[in-house]
Formats: C-alpha cells, sequence, structure tokens
RNA sequence: GCCCGCUUGAUGGAAUCGGUAGACAUAACGGACUUAAAAUCCGUGGCCUUAUGGCGUGGGGGUUCGAGUCCCCCAGCGGGCACCA
C-alpha cells in the first residue's frame, strides 16, 4: 500500500465497480425485509449544492447500513422536472423549456456520480416525461369522478410575477412563495381538490406519525386548524333570511351587541350596488393591503348598515349589523358576532363605534357583579375560563357546559347547530402555465366540461410553443388547444391550464415501486410491497406544502383502489440547512468564499488585498454569494472527505456550518485512516479470527472497544445520530493506533479492530472503505459484507468507576466490582481519604448509593 | 397576539432514564522531526486561584441526597401561524 491515499483513483474505481455489478439494485422478490429510502427528489435547476450533497449524503448512509444489515433495500433517484424556472429560462435564453430541463437532468446527474451514492438508477423518473405525468391524468379523472376534484369559481391568489394562480399554502406573508411579489385577489375558475374532505383524518392520524419530527406534526396541526363551535342563524329584521354566524362562543351570545359581516358577503355586495358610501368605505379598506405589517397596524373599521337582526335567544332584542374589514369571507361564513366583552378585537369596535358592553362570563370566584361592572367600563376583554352571568338559561353554567347548552338551545329551536370549522382549504391546483402536467379536460360550448377520454391519455403539452407574448403560451397555441367535444363531436377547446408542480410530487414515491409501468401509475402488489417509505429525507420547507400534499394524495388514491394506505411515509427526518459565512467587500458588495483568504481573524479579498467585512453565517445563497461548489469539493478533497464532513460535527437536524478548517479536518482523518492500514503501528495478523487468541494490555483494550462501538455505532446509525457514530469512530481509531505490539494478542486486536472499523464507517466513507478492505485481502467488496455484530462477551465489563460524592459535590471516584452492592461500596467509599476529610469527622446522616454509577454521602 | 424550538469552553458539539459536565473534533499554544515549510507525532487546554480551594451549562427562584436534564418566572435568538370569529 502507498503511504499516501489517492483518492482520484479509488473513488472512480469502486463507482464503476458498483454500476457495473449493480451492486444497489433493489430486489423485486426477496426474502429479505424492505427498507425504504427516500431523499426528496431535486428539482433540476442546473447544478447541485450542498444542501444535495447534505440530502444525499444522509440517505445514502442510512440505505448502505440497512442494506448491510441485510434488508432489502429501495433507494432510487428521480427528477421533480416541471415548474416555472425553466420557463423564465425559455423567456430570457430563448431555450425550450424541455431542453433546458433534459439538459439540466444530464448536468446534475452527472454532478451525482462522484458523490458515490448507493442509488438504484434503473428507477430514474422524470416528471415532465409523458410515460409519467400520463398517470397523474387519469388519477384527476378518477379522482373527478370520484368526487374529489371539482371545478368553482372564487376569489384566489394571483401572483402577478409569475402570471398564474398561487395555493394557499404558497403565499407566504401576502407574498408569492417564490416570486415575493404581493399577492393579488381575482376572481377565476379554478380546479380544485377536495383536501378538506380528508381534514379531520388528517389531523387525527398526525398522532400516529410517531417517526415524524414533532414540529411539523405541530405544523400541519396548525394548518388544518380545526375549531369547534357553532353556527348560528340570525333572523334579519324588516326582510326574508337569515344571517348565518359561526362562532367558537356560543356560550357568550347573551353578551352579542353587534353582527358583523365580510366586504364580501353577499348581502354587503347586494347593498354595495346602491349604497355609494359603502363603496367608499370597501375601497378605503382594500387600499390597507394584505401584508403582516399593514395587517397588525390595520384599524379596527367598520360601516353601519341599514340591517339588523334579531337576538337567536330574546325576541325582544335586535343587533345592529355593520360591514367590517376584519371578517374573512374565506373562514367560516363570513359573518359574525361581536361579544365585545369577551374577545379584545369585538371590545377595540365596540368602543369604537360606541356598542353596548355586557359581561356574561365571570370568574369563578370573584364577585360577578363587581366583575361585571369593572369590566364593562374598562378597555380590556376577559377571555378566560368561569361561569355564565347575565345570560337566562346558562346562568351559573362553567364556559364548556354553557357552550353545550347554548347549541342544544340553538338545535332545538332551529336557530343553528355544533360545526366544526377549519382552517384547511380545498387545494386549488390550476396554473396559467405551459411547463405542467395538462389539465385532462375539454370545454365544450354545448355539453359543457367533459373529460378527456381514457383512450386519448396522454394529453402531451405540445412542443412547439412560444414565449413572445406574456401570459399561458398554451392559451396562446394556435391549433393545440382546438378539439372535438368527446361527447358531442363539435369543435370545443382544451383546459389551457395546467397542475401545480406538487401535484407530481404527491406520487413520485408510489411510481419509484413500479417505475416502468406503461398501462398503469403502479402495481398493486409493488405498492403493497414496497410503500410505505420508511425513510423520507428533506429540508423543513416542506412541512406543510408537499408532505401535506401527498399524505392528502395517498388517502385519494387509496379513495380510487390504487393503493391500500393512508400514510405514504413512516419515518420522516428534517434535515438542516448548509451555512457559511459571508463576505463584503469595502464597496458593500457580497464575496464568494473563494474571492477570501482569512489571516488569523483579519479576511482580504485575494484579488486586491483589500479588508474584507466578516457576516453571520447564514445559509448558502447566490444572493449573498457565500456558496461553495460540490464539484469543487470533491476535486479537492474527495467524496469520502466531503461526506464524513457533512456528518462529522452538527447533528443532521440542525444547520450545519461549511467551513474550510472543518473539510480540512475530515481530509486529514480520511488520510489517517489509510495509515492505519499501510503503515501499521502493530503487524496485522493473519485473519481477523480472534477466538483462539488471548490478549492483554492495550490488545485487550483495542478489542474491547472495536465491540463496544459495534454496539454504539449500530444504534447511533438506526437512531441518525451520524455525529456521535463519527466521534465513536474516531475514538477507535485513537484506540487502534495506541495499541501496543508488544501486548498480547496485539496482532489479532489491531487486525480485527481495523477491520470492524472499516465495516462501521463504511455507510459513510464507502470508497476508502473499499480500497482498503481489499487491501487487507478480501476477495469479496464490502458493499456485499454483512454488518458486524458485537460479542456480547466482550462487552461484559467487571468494574466499574463510581463517583464518590460528599454532599453532592464529587470528591473522588473509586473501582468497584460491577453490580457491588450497598454496603461493601459504602464501606470503599468511607475508606477514602479525600471522603474523610470533607466529612471534617461528621457522622453521615445518610448514604446514598446509585449501583455501578455513584455514591453519595450526606452528613 | 397565539403556537413551537433553541441558549453548554475561543468554535461545532457530547452528556440516551435526574447520577463524574465539556466525549469527539476545529482553532490556539508548547515540544519533537525538518535546512525550511507542509504533513506527521507527543503534550497543554472551562474560569478564578497559592490550592487537596472556590465558581461554572442565558438570568432568577424551586423540587431533590444530587439538576445541563424536572417545575415556575424572566431574557435573548430562531421558526410556524395570524384581523381565523
Amino acid at each position: 500500500m502507498d503511504e499516501r491515499y489517492n483518492f482520484r483513483e479509488s473513488e472512480p474505481k469502486w463507482q464503476a465497480y458498483w454500476a457495473e455489478t449493480d451492486a444497489f439494485a433493489a430486489e423485486a422478490a426477496s426474502a429479505k425485509p424492505k427498507c425504504y429510502v427516500l431523499e426528496m427528489f431535486p428539482y433540476p435547476s442546473g447544478r447541485i449544492h450542498m444542501g444535495h450533497v447534505r440530502n444525499y449524503t444522509l440517505g445514502d448512509v442510512i440505505a448502505r447500513f440497512r442494506r448491510a444489515q441485510g434488508y432489502n433495500v429501495l433507494h432510487p433517484m428521480g427528477w421533480d422536472a416541471f415548474g416555472l424556472p425553466a420557463e423564465n429560462a425559455a423567456i430570457q435564453n430563448r431555450v425550450h423549456p424541455a431542453k433546458w430541463t433534459r439538459e439540466n437532468i444530464s448536468t446534475m446527474k452527472a454532478q451525482f456520480q462522484p458523490l458515490g451514492l448507493s442509488i438504484d438508477w434503473s428507477r430514474e423518473v422524470a416528471t415532465c416525461e409523458p410515460d409519467y405525468y400520463r398517470h397523474e391524468q387519469k388519477m384527476f379523472l378518477d379522482f373527478l369522478a370520484a368526487g374529489l376534484a371539482y371545478r368553482k369559481t372564487s376569489m384566489v391568489n394571483w401572483d402577478p410575477v409569475e402570471h398564474t394562480v398561487l395555493a394557499n399554502e404558497q403565499v407566504i406573508d401576502g407574498k408569492g412563495w417564490r416570486s415575493g411579489a404581493a399577492v393579488e385577489r381575482r376572481e377565476l375558475a379554478q380546479w380544485f381538490l377536495k383536501i378538506t374532505a380528508f381534514a379531520d383524518d388528517l389531523l387525527e392520524a398526525l398522532e400516529t406519525l410517531t417517526e415524524w419530527p414533532d414540529r411539523v406534526r405541530i405544523m400541519q396541526h396548525n394548518w388544518i386548524g380545526r375549531s369547534e363551535g357553532a353556527r348560528v342563524f340570525f333572523d334579519l329584521v324588516g326582510r326574508d333570511g337569515k344571517l348565518e354566524v359561526f362562532t367558537t362562543r356560543p356560550d357568550t351570545l347573551f353578551g352579542a351587541s353587534f353582527c358583523a359581516i365580510s366586504m364580501n358577503h353577499p348581502l354587503a355586495k347586494e347593498l354595495a350596488e346602491t349604497d355609494p358610501a359603502l363603496r367608499e368605505f370597501v375601497s378605503a379598506c382594500n387600499a390597507v393591503g394584505t401584508s403582516e405589517a399593514a395587517i397588525e397596524t390595520a384599524e379596527k373599521m367598520g360601516y353601519r348598515t341599514p340591517f339588523s337582526v334579531v337576538h337567536p335567544f330574546d325576541p325582544a332584542r335586535t343587533l345592529p349589523v355593520y360591514v367590517a374589514n376584519f371578517v374573512l369571507m374565506e373562514y367560516g361564513t363570513g359573518a359574525i358576532f361581536g361579544c365585545p366583552a369577551h374577545d379584545q378585537r369585538d371590545m377595540d369596535f365596540a368602543r369604537k363605534y360606541g356598542l353596548p358592553v355586557t359581561a356574561v362570563v365571570a370568574p369563578k370566584d370573584e364577585d360577578a357583579a363587581a366583575f361585571a361592572a369593572q369590566l364593562e367600563a374598562g378597555a380590556e376583554a376577559f377571555t378566560g375560563d368561569g361561569v355564565a352571568i347575565n345570560s337566562g338559561f346558562l346562568n351559573g353554567l362553567a364556559v364548556a357546559e354553557a357552550k353545550r347548552a347554548a347549541i342544544g338551545r340553538l338545535a332545538a329551536e332551529n336557530r343553528g347547530s355544533g360545526t366544526v370549522q377549519f382552517r384547511l382549504r380545498d387545494w386549488g391546483v390550476s396554473r396559467q402555465r405551459y411547463w405542467g402536467c395538462p389539465i385532462p379536460m375539454i370545454h365544450c360550448p354545448h355539453c359543457g366540461v367533459v373529460p378527456v377520454p381514457d383512450d386519448q391519455l396522454p394529453v402531451r403539452l405540445p412542443e412547439d410553443v412560444n414565449f413572445d407574448q406574456p401570459g399561458n403560451p398554451l392559451a396562446n397555441h394556435p391549433t393545440w388547444k382546438n378539439v372535438s367535444c368527446p361527447v358531442c363531436g363539435k369543435p370545443a377547446q382544451r383546459e389551457t391550464d395546467t397542475f401545480d408542480t406538487f401535484f407530481e410530487s404527491s406520487w413520485y414515491f408510489a411510481r419509484f415501486c413500479d417505475p416502468k409501468n406503461e398501462g398503469a401509475a403502479f402495481d398493486r402488489a409493488a405498492v403493497d410491497y414496497w410503500l410505505p417509505v420508511d425513510q423520507y429525507i428533506g429540508g423543513i420547507e416542506h412541512a406543510v406544502l408537499h408532505l401535506l400534499y401527498s399524505r392528502f394524495f395517498t388517502r385519494a388514491l387509496k379513495t380510487c383502489g390504487y393503493l391500500g394506505i393512508d400514510e405514504p411515509f413512516k419515518g420522516l427526518f428534517t434535515q438542516g440547512m448548509v451555512c457559511h459565512e459571508t463576505y463584503r467587500a469595502a464597496n458593500g458588495g457580497w464575496l464568494y468564499p473563494a474571492e477570501v483568504e482569512k489571516r488569523g481573524e483579519q479576511a482580504v479579498e485575494i484579488a486586491s488585498g483589500a479588508p474584507v467585512s466578516l457576516g453571520r453565517s447564514e445559509k448558502m445563497s447566490k444572493s449573498k454569494k457565500n456558496t461553495v461548489d460540490p464539484g469543487h469539493i470533491i476535486e479537492t478533497y474527495g467524496a469520502d472527505a466531503a461526506r464524513l464532513f457533512m456528518l462529522s460535527d452538527s447533528p443532521p437536524d440542525r444547520d450545519l456550518e461549511w467551513t474550510e478548517a472543518g473539510i480540512d479536518g475530515a481530509w486529514r482523518y480520511i488520510q489517517r485512516l489509510w495509515r492505519l492500514a499501510a503503515v501499521p503501528a502493530v503487524p496485522l495478523a493473519e485473519s481477523a479470527e480472534t477466538a483462539s487468541v488471548s490478549f492483554a494490555g492495550s490488545a485487550k483494550e483495542t478489542m474491547a472497544m472495536a465491540h463496544r462501538t459495534i454496539a454504539a455505532v449500530t444504534d447511533d446509525l438506526a437512531r441518525l445520530r451520524f455525529n456521535t457514530a463519527v466521534a465513536k469512530l474516531r475514538e477507535l481509531s485513537n484506540q487502534i493506533a495506541a495499541t501496543k505490539p508488544e501486548d498480547a494478542g496485539a496482532p489479532a486486536a489491531y487486525r480485527f479492530a481495523l477491520e470492524t472499523l472499516l465495516r462501521l464507517i463504511a455507510p459513510m466513507t464507502p470508497h476508502i472503505a473499499e480500497e482498503i478492505w481489499q487491501a487487507l485481502g478480501h476477495p469479496q467488496p464490502l458493499s456485499a459484507a454483512d454488518w458486524p455484530q458485537a460479542d456480547p462477551a466482550w462487552l461484559a465489563v467487571d468494574t466499574v468507576t463510581l463517583a464518590v460524592q460528599v454532599n453532592g459535590k464529587l470528591r473522588a471516584t473509586l473501582e468497584a466490582a460491577v453490580g457491588a452492592d450497598a454496603k461493601t461500596v459504602e464501606s470503599l467509599a468511607m475508606a477514602l481519604s479525600a471522603v474523610q476529610t470533607h466529612l471534617g469527622g461528621r457522622t453521615p446522616k445518610k448514604v446514598i448509593v446509585v449501583p455501578d454509577k455513584i455514591v453519595n454521602i450526606v452528613g
């Protein structure tokens, strides 16, 4: 063996070997238990970045580890290939989105190869290809038939930059999730998927996802936003009809002093037609905007309509109806009743418009009359628990009981009912864009909207489009959209909207189970075998987008008989971001790390020698130029060093700070590992057989640590604690190097521990592990070797170090036999001079002995 | 405003059940080797201190023989949701 490890030779050699031998192909039929490991597939943006390297390295370690443990592993890769960047590239560079996308895929695939990932490339899919998207067109038609898809005209979020509609989940703080442009409200006819049909189930099933991070479950829980309450009908005074209101506090109905409706409420719209003052009020409200800051500072504004309503529990009382800027048409019924005493916003509104405040809940132990007087005079609403007062038949009931009683009376009198309201709304999937899956529907002037018949699928995207005019190229295409109606045969037009690209990513994990199937999306037996995904890995940014859509889609597919499960991802892991320090030149411009050289605490620009100011570490991004090119890193340090550093320091769910020192350290360890074999401190035994060898001194300790490390690393990898696994492997390396040749059994211990180290580290740094394994004379590759087993005999220890405390402070340690009884340990401890010194002659009041751990002498 | 998470040496982090705080690294420093540098090897390393002493896991309080870990209050940082009735 050479004294230095040459990754430039070794890494491509092993990658070629794995490819030639189909080393990572999943077995079709297997007696082994299955394990489906999946990382969120990438969008083919053009080049891979460090976030990809981290994501796919984490998945690869799990896949290789499980394979070695004897699982039939499915570890596929594909491309989330539809999307807007391809269209933007088409507009800017006059290159067709299909060409741009396919070239990016081949570039990125080539960039993935040198990472040495254990991927089954035979299952690769790209969602922009008709052999993929044809199946989701069929799924959509099945959803339509099952009542899970529908078309309606509604107010939608319109992104003025992307010229398309966005789903609620894609609007962040009033801005488009990708463009950052302020979203406008528009009324459009759209296709929707009925995600609300599963609202309760999606919420309740979060409990069963025990291998998901809590915060993702909480985020989905909040997003679904279930609230229990009541629907209440208020009779309108002087005209037919009722005003329907949703409330979570039917117990406070006796405290109602007004009703308020949204300016988009049918009653408000009707009134606006004849009331110019209301129209003026509406435009004043619209001018405020919907950004976070605008909403926070916006004043509660109301417009007094001529309408009033009758109180449901007291026909003698009427309440005025306002149009108010804070009532949303999209939530509940677009109308509320206001109870100022017990809702701060209603209180603010009542004070502003001189409406009465009546306390109807008082804390249990306070004087009701005094509390009510104080509340009604003040400006703070009381929202705590208590007992109903001033509330007729509800008086004396606690809040929860009063809610039930109020709902009971409403229902009995046909004035309302208990109901559950969700924040979640149906998923709008229409996008006015070209580079997406065509929605397989046809608009016929005679027959209405009709589905494209199965035998005419797929509806292919036409390639001959141009991007010279704004808007959707499909809508501007001269011929594509003109078809004959499949029902009546007369001229009709295709739907020119395409699906939201989250449609494709909502079922790709199922396609990987049977990726070449032409007749169907996938074979039922294949998904029954492979799904759910055992370990899914990706960024937290999809906590409510992709992950919620996929959970819905799986249920919808089950409804339509495609598969038999509810939850697509059994285990979910959300990895942290890859961050880097930021650099700014004197002129304020950002600088790439490659343009900066650090000299001690100072940093200077290499080209000019000018000082550079150091900024905080942030997520790598092109805009701040704090990026490092994965290709460059692999060329300089090799894939194993890059992978090792990705896994070493930070726990995988936390952000990782990429540093030069860190990758250097990983590189040095790779070389150190090589030297353990190439320049061994102890001549290696012929084989790793240790049963017939007797060990002493450092050799014995090396053996013991090797076995301890097997147990610890196996546990760490199963729990995705890669950083601590690396630490333990480094400890074992240190121990191997410290093995003394003169100690009995040293050659066997050295070889055994080294081979153990290689097998344990192989999932993380597979190339060098294979190389050394081969150099040690193994004819079979390490990638085909079994995972090592710790020998319980070596894990057993006969003595243990106990901490000795006096009054809770550590004063000494002592060696005792494992399992030594309390009396023995106590007398050993009392005999220690440090204990006697600190006791200062006092007699112990109490001695606590925790076997094999600690003795605490209280005196 | 509501919900969630985090806060440990110069730095990333470890401490899995309440039981020896700082594993393993990175940076630094001292030494060996070298003409020299790099690499490598050996060593030092929480703070204060004359210490066999004291203090120490964001701050304050509590429970406990014992708290980084549990409870209460507060602060800072990060994230999610938000005129949601």
